[in-house]
Parts: C-alpha cells; structure tokens; sequence
DNA sequence: GTCTATAATTTGATAGAC
DNA sequence: GTCTATCAAATTATAGAC
C-alpha cells in the first residue's frame, strides 16, 4: 500500500544527507535532483530557493530528534539514565546514518548560512537544551541553573564527540566520551 | 621596520578567517583576492589550487595552537590547572577573534573537503588529544587510557561548547561548559 | 508536477604580457 | 609577483511548454 511517492520527502532526504555529510554549501539543488531522479527545475517548483529547503530540512530533523527522546519527565531522579539515554539518541545518529548530526554542520557553518538557516540550527540547540534542563532537574535536588549546567555540558560533548570521531574515522572516540561523560556526572 | 609585505601570509590569514566564520566550501579564491587586495590570478601563483591554500591554513594553525599551550609536562601532577590552561587557548580563539576553531569547522565539513584538508584537520586532533593525554596523565598516577578518556571528553565538549556559543550567540554558553568540565573532572 | 531551455553569475584555474 | 584576459564548468533560479 502507499507506494505513492513523494518528492518532496524525497528532495528533504537527499538533503539532509548530503548536509549532514558535507554541509550546507557542499550541495547544490542538481546535486539534489539527481540524486531524486528529477531535473533541478523540479526542485524548485517543491522548494524555491536552497535556502529553504536548508531551513526546512533542519525543522524536519529538530522535531524528529526531540520527538525520538520521548517525555522528559520520565527521567527525573535518575540524571545517569536520562543521560545515557540522549546519548543514545547521538549514537544513532552516528552510527545508523553513519552521518554527524546535522546541527553539529550548521551550527560550524553558521557564519556562512543564510539567516533562516542558521536559525533553524540555533532553535535545535534551544530544544535539546530545554529537553536535558528538564530532564536533569530532579524536582528541585539538583536545582535550574545545575541543571542548565550540566545540559550544555552533555550537549557540548556530544556534539563535538561526533565530529571528533568522524574526522579520526573512530567510533571508540565517541564513546570514550560517552564514557566520561557517565563517569563524571556532576554529582 | 620590517613593513615588507608578506602576500603569501595574508593570503593564510584572509582564508583562515573565512574559514573559521564560514567553512571551507563558502569561499573563493576570489574572495581571498579581494580580501587582500590582488587579482585572483595572484593567489594562485601562490597556491596553486585552493585545496592548497586550505592545507596550509590548517598546518599553521596546529602549529601555532600547539605551540600557544606550552610544555604539557607543565602540569603533570594538577589535571585541573591543565584543562583550564587548555580551555584558556580555546576561549582565545573564540573571544579574540569572534570565531570558531578552525578544526571544529573543518571537522564538520569532513565529508565535503578535499582529502588533503581533511586530513590536516584530523592531524590536529590527533595532536591536540597527545598533549591533553600527556599533561592529564599524572605520571601513572592516572594511567594512559584514565587520561586519553579524560583528554577526549574535554576536546570534544570545548569543540562542541564554541559551536554552541557561536550559533547561539552567546558566550555564557562556552563558559558553562568549561565550569562545568572543571567541577567534575573525574576525579 | 515535471520537463526543456536558458539566463545571469560565480567558480577554480590557466596563458601570457609586464 | 602581479596583472589582463579568458575559459570551461557549475551555480541558483526563472519562463513557459506539456
């Protein structure tokens, strides 16, 4: 059933994943319409500019990852496994795709992205930071600002453990990582 | 003295800066011209190909980052004092300049550069991760593989943390994480 | 919705004069 | 060492037929 294709998941697909490979000014829309067997025009008709396929690539990929974490409440009092778990999240990324996070890309690129752009990759990095903050604060134990702390810690890490590993081509870089970052939990 | 005019240096300098704000793919040999005020045909004579101007980018700027933390034997004996010297040089480049670190920009464009580029990118990893190994490793105190996770963890979260800082435009950001590397420095 | 055709610009790079 | 001139290719994007 639902063979039905849709270019336009198709366009948002080949992307992202040229994105999350080589960045934003690494790809161009024939780049796209080739790798989705149509001509360049038709990219275009789905999306006008580059930019906002950019843009729309990156609020596809925020709430699908946030989704992917699930309630942030089901963590609290246990800031080791709300920790492991969006770890795992990173992990995914990295090793089923093969591929660095996306936001990891822009955010490096942010100088060089046009502006709805880079905002979508600073409204991912505000999310995820929400998502952690909430997820670490134990009710008042730990406290807000500790919280925050140690959420842009995680997020940090995670997201240079990635790109570390991809450069070195090295998985056990990202968990080493992982590994401190368990190891050192700001107790 | 010494007001000699120094093409080939400020050709590094202006790609250098270009790079760190907006990553390899969104400059051209043009812009480097412009910046310096030549023709483009004088840039290539010399660098003869821009994937040799951005070699030489990332070698000199690992020679200098090295060069700037001093002897890593230094702080055998206090990990604390050596992250938060490591972590000054990282706050140097992002305050000082107003821009990332080469290799975390590099690093996340891996997919999309010239191999010799990446390759310059990996190689400061590689020689950032035997100085933190180096000046944690508290003389077996610690041990090897106790320092290299420790040495990881604090590269990829200072990566990540000015990626961060970056996108967000704000530098409390970058510090968090560091405050947040030395209360838990996994002791 | 997809195509052909094309416009306008930018890109990396070279030849050869000065 | 720097220039003018130029090239071939690639880029983002549009007009208009089907």
């Amino acid at each position: 059933m639902s063979e039905i294709r849709n270019t336009r998941d198709e366009i948002l697909d080949a992307a992202e994943s040229m994105m999350r490979t080589a960045g934003y000014n690494a790809f161009s829309t024939r780049d796209v319409a080739a790798s989705v067997d149509i001509k360049a025009a038709s990219v275009h008709y789905h999306f006008p500019t580059k930019s906002d396929i950019g843009a729309a690539v990156a609020h596809r990929y925020t709430q699908r990852f946030i989704d992917s974490l699930g309630d942030s409440a089901a963590f609290k009092g246990n800031a080791d496994k709300a920790v492991a778990h969006y770890a795992d999240a990173f992990r995914t990324a990295l090793v089923r795709d093969g591929k660095l996070c996306l936001c990891a890309v822009l955010g490096a690129e942010t100088g060089g992205l046009p502006p709805e752009v880079a905002a979508s990759a600073r409204i991912f990095f505000e999310r995820n930071l929400e998502w952690l903050t909430a997820a670490l604060n134990e009710h008042g134990k730990r406290g807000i600002p500790a919280a925050l702390s140690r959420a842009t810690l995680v997020l940090a890490s995670l997201e240079g453990a990635m790109i570390l590993s991809k450069s070195l081509a090295n998985q056990a870089v990202f968990e080493r990582v992982v590994r401190g970052l368990l190891l050192t939990p700001g107790k």
